[in-house]
DNA sequence: GTCACGTCTGAAAGATATTTTCGGACCGGT
DNA sequence: ACCGGTCCGAAAATATCTTTCAGACGTGAC
């Protein structure tokens, strides 16, 4: 009888994973001659076949509906429905599992769906590697410096100017006094104000932009506690910083500018700043945070939705 | 019309392989409330959900059969069959290596080492999310417009200022002419002179933002070419947009706005604007690159190095 | 407060897909 | 050539998915 066969191996195989080539190998004797058809289709084209209906994959190897859902059942499936679950699952881990393949550069004549997939990547390490080797020491002394400062100034130029700025509107919102400059002259004249306690921070991926270690040094010699967030801990900035962040530097090649990748770091470390801050002072912070958001409701659509 | 909404993301969501859960936080806002069960059913557990038939998680999410076929349609299927067969492509992912989530939200308390941690994976997803949801088209035409355009303008205030600037920096360096605004009013002068084929962007996460819209509008009606960047693909901004980018959407908290992730975003899209601009006019911008980078190197220190 | 309007929702009809049934075709042994 | 058996596919039966439609609900206007 038929049935045997198909309890048998019912039995012995629950819903079955991803070892599907395995099983239709091993089951392919005990099959029909057309059954070993679908199997071999099936094994052959998991993306494929997940596509078809049961109409569709009796087509396609010439066989019937009734053959594949026979099929179906001796690999220990309880209909061609689930088989095509598993197929589907199937496919998208092999899908996947050719996911790292990206790590070349971008040539180019890259199609856009590979440039994409490629910056993403990159920019995923460059996060990893940034807390990897971020010092947690230096970044808890930074905070607690952040914290405890009447005022703050943000020194950056250029592509690192942007992150000065998005730090600064960021302690603004949490009602910290903070401004970023990214003018020189008016750097260095804002850096002769500033106190102990004060806090001034450089960003600069190089280290040894003159634009900007010019206003820390400055900070530094006015007694302010100095912060440096830089890809070169040993570059000149840090001569004039009292806590250096290290931010991590990617390859880079002629389509991907440093800055890009330098910039992901240094946002990450901004952030990590912002949050601890806003942490220590939760409870300024949080009121703060509320009420910047209800003022700038009115700024956006009644309905902010689209529908 | 419900109508408009189900087309305009029939077209800009294919198949859709892993980025789900971005997609469903990305449309969750316009989705009505029962569909946001379903929605919310299906990203929270996507093997429980494959096993179901319609009729089971209709059940199990107290809606509808009816309401469970829309929100797969919705959600980019063409029926509730497809979007089962993504469940348990994505169930298999998971199943497979790739720890699903460290998810825990950022804390008052937790200590500055997991502030870190936390931040990077969230940002990592943050990418992963926007690339898998990106629409390779939307980005290519966009991209094509860019390159051929004399002139481009971008808009954007506040975070996505900072963004907007980015870009324009990006694409001054490859000798296109871009600038950034944030002051609306001289965002809405400034998008009066524009003319066909040069290209406007407005960039804004909620997608509601009027100081943004509006230029992008005029800029629409002078007869340029307008993209949107937002994290909401049928907001307002998109009545003016010729091309839509989607940014995607992270959960947030309240030590953790959403400013922060939407700017990770929009940072993605922004680059690989850049990157296919600069591989579309590679002639012009690679020496463009090279030029800037010599005209800055006396800004730095003789040894750029740490040593 | 009430009414008109548009949207959302689920029940049931309609269309597809899957599973089962069943009779004929084929194969090897006698 | 005949017989017993297995294998196979067409078509019926069932399950599942999709569409339609009318009532329920909320919203804004008067």
């Amino acid at each position: 009888m038929t049935n045997d066969v198909k309890e048998i191996f019912a039995g012995a195989a629950p819903p079955a994973p991803a070892a599907l080539a395995a099983k239709v190998r091993t089951l392919a004797p005990s099959m029909t001659r057309s059954m070993q058809l679908v199997a071999e289709a099936v094994a052959g084209d998991p993306a494929g076949c997940a596509a078809l209906t049961v109409t569709g994959l009796a087509e396609l190897t010439g066989t019937s509906e009734a053959t594949v859902v026979r099929t179906a059942r001796l690999l220990g499936y309880p209909g061609y429905r689930d088989l095509r679950l598993a197929l589907a699952g199937l496919a998208a881990q092999q899908q996947s599992g050719r996911a790292p393949a990206v790590t070349a550069d971008i040539a180019v004549d890259d199609p856009i769906a590979d440039v994409v997939a490629k910056l993403a990547y990159d920019e995923q390490q460059t996060l990893a590697d940034t807390a990897a080797g971020l010092d947690t020491g230096q970044l808890g002394a930074a905070v607690a410096a952040l914290a405890a400062a009447p005022r703050t100034e943000v020194y950056g130029v250029a592509a690192s100017g942007l992150v000065a700025q998005d730090l600064a509107q960021k302690l603004l919102r949490i009602g910290h006094i903070a401004h970023a400059h990214s003018d020189p002259h008016l750097a260095v004249t804002n850096a002769v104000t500033l106190r102990p306690k004060d806090v001034a921070i450089a960003i600069t991926h190089s280290g040894s932009t003159g634009d900007v270690i010019e206003p820390l040094r400055v900070a530094f010699e006015r007694g302010a506690t100095t912060i440096a967030i830089t890809g070169r801990p040993g570059s000149p900035v840090s001569q004039y910083a009292d806590h250096i962040l290290t931010t991590s530097t990617a390859r880079e090649s002629e389509l991907r500018p440093a800055a890009m990748s330098s910039r992901t770091s240094q946002l990450l470390v901004v952030d990590c700043l912002f949050v601890g801050v806003a942490q220590r002072t939760y409870d300024t912070a949080a009121p703060a945070l509320a009420a910047s958001y209800e003022a700038l409701a009115h700024r956006h659509s009644p309905r902010g939705g689209n529908r």
